[in-house]
RNA sequence: GGGCUCGUAGUGAAGUUGGCCUAUCACGCCUCCCUGUCACGGAGGAGAUCGCCGGUUCGAAUCCGGUCGGGCCCGCCA
């Protein structure tokens, strides 16, 4: 019977059996430790014999044995229990050095980046490293669980599209039997089509963008948590992304402080309802204090991004904001504009410690309306497959509805407080970067 | 796509106004010593044609040109 090293100190004065990876050898003498990593985290066993010792000899971290142990109870030791009296077997003997030290922190270092994912495959061993993606896979829950709380059912959405787009970024083009194809930036159209059928609907999947982008918050596929929502106006569809926010915050402080602490993480503030500033607003602020005059721009430099992020949370106490009031320019041809002005789109950028991780909008419903929209703003042709399906949907009815798309490593990066999105991803994908 | 910057053992760094470099240090690896380590400690050892190509020079890790590969910022976005 196995026993998981996080269940070790339950069963002091047993005779146990672990089975895990060798992370880490201390040979003193007469006395040997070692570190076995299995799904349950580190424990110590203590090998006194030497012959036990030898079966070692040669070989490398990352070892897969099977231990058994009398579990003895040992303040000095991690997690206050170990393992005496080891018997050793070698499951899976490792002679291959690993290139890189999974016992102590990867440097992060934007520098060191391409080490650290070069060699990705055993780096993720690191407890340190496995932290963020236990993260990350506590906020995917926390997602799910608040959404479906609210009624949201879970969909999964097709990546592979015919030509026609949303428009905005660059797409992936791929032969497709043929026939072009292209790879879904987004699950925008589905999610859309989605509400006339669930009213309420979700999903958590990659998508893919081809921007020659070469910065810290970019990557050519994410994970994107795409919800919409059916009858609500912008103002309930803010209310339950700050929801959705507050919990998933409160739900991973929770259940994850283990990993929260290994990278020191400070728990965001966040108000009940998350504040709202118009770009205007900002512009204006930023330019007041920075001396940079932004009034005017169609969009928030980088920069701007980061100073209200900071002023929201001196003078709000929030780190997180909504940037609303969006100019005509810039928007997608599917935006919904406001009723008494024409050149504002109702649409909301939530910015987290400094970087944008999501933008929600309202839609344009009604049907006659969106197809001179997407002819006027897309230069799309209504016709055309890729559009032809989607606009079906609101010829057959669709209320006034809204959504938003998250970037999941965007959230999980800022939450941890690494510095590049790619530290918050298993295997990255980026203009330079195809693998691992 | 534009701008800036970097490239030295498996890993992280020092050296870069040319000669003292037969390239230094730390981690890791190998051998030996060590009975409570947890970044164990001690002694010794192996491991680098200084990204690549060309040039200048008596002499190049160091200067020049080219090239390849990173990183950061901007544009764009999640």
């Amino acid at each position: 019977m196995r026993t998981l090293s996080s269940e070790v100190a339950k069963h002091i004065s047993e005779s146990i059996e672990v089975k895990g990876w060798l992370h880490k050898k201390r040979l003193l003498g007469g006395v040997t430790f070692i570190n076995v990593r299995d799904r349950g985290g580190l424990v110590q066993v203590v090998i006194k014999d030497k012959t036990e010792v030898e079966k070692l000899r040669g070989l490398q971290i990352g070892t897969v044995l099977k231990v058994e142990g009398q579990v003895v109870e040992e303040p000095r030791a991690p997690g206050g229990a170990e393992l005496h009296d080891a018997k050793l077997e070698v499951l899976v003997p490792v002679e291959f050095e690993s290139p890189i030290e999974i016992d102590k922190p990867l440097s992060h270092e934007s520098e060191n980046l391409e080490t650290l994912l070069d060699y990705r495959v055993v780096g993720l061993r690191n407890l340190r490293e496995q932290a963020i993606f236990k993260v990350q896979a506590a906020v995917k829950e926390a997602a799910r669980s608040y959404l479906r709380g609210q009624d949201f059912t879970e969909f999964n959405s097709p990546k592979l599209l015919p030509g026609a787009t949303e428009g905005g970024a660059e797409v992936f083009k791929l032969d497709y039997f043929g026939k072009e194809a292209t790879l879904a930036q987004s699950g925008q159209f589905y999610k859309q089509i989605m509400v006339g059928v669930f009213e309420r609907g979700f999903e958590i999947n990659p998508t893919y963008r081809a921007e020659p982008s070469a910065t810290t918050r970019h990557m050519t596929e994410f994970m994107h948590i795409d919800a919409e929502m059916g009858f609500v106006d912008l103002e309930e569809l803010l209310d339950m992304m700050s929801g959705l926010m507050n919990s998933v915050i409160d739900d991973v402080w929770t259940k994850g402080e283990t990993h929260l602490k290994i990278w020191n993480a400070a728990k965001p503030l966040m108000l009940k309802q998350i504040p709202q500033i118009t770009m205007a607003e900002i512009h204006e602020k930023y330019s007041a204090s920075t001396g940079t005059n932004t009034v005017g721009e169609k969009d928030l430099r980088p920069d701007e991004e980061r100073w209200i992020c900071e002023w929201t949370k001196k003078e709000l106490k929030s780190d997180a904001v909504f940037v609303t009031e969006w100019p005509r320019e810039g928007a997608k041809f599917y935006h919904k504009f406001k009723d008494d002005d024409q050149q504002v789109a109702e649409r909301a950028d939530l910015l987290f410690r400094g970087v944008e991780i999501a933008t929600a909008s309202m839609r344009e419903h009604r049907y006659d309306k969106l197809v001179t929209q997407l002819r006027g703003m897309a230069g799309g042709d209504p016709e055309n497959i890729g559009f032809k399906y989607y606009l079906d949907a609101f010829k057959h009815g669709m209320p006034p509805h809204g959504g938003f798309g998250m970037g999941l490593e965007r959230l999980t990066q800022k939450m941890l407080g690494l510095r590049n999105v790619k530290e918050a991803s298993l295997f990255p994908r980026d203009i330079n970067r195809l693998a691992p």
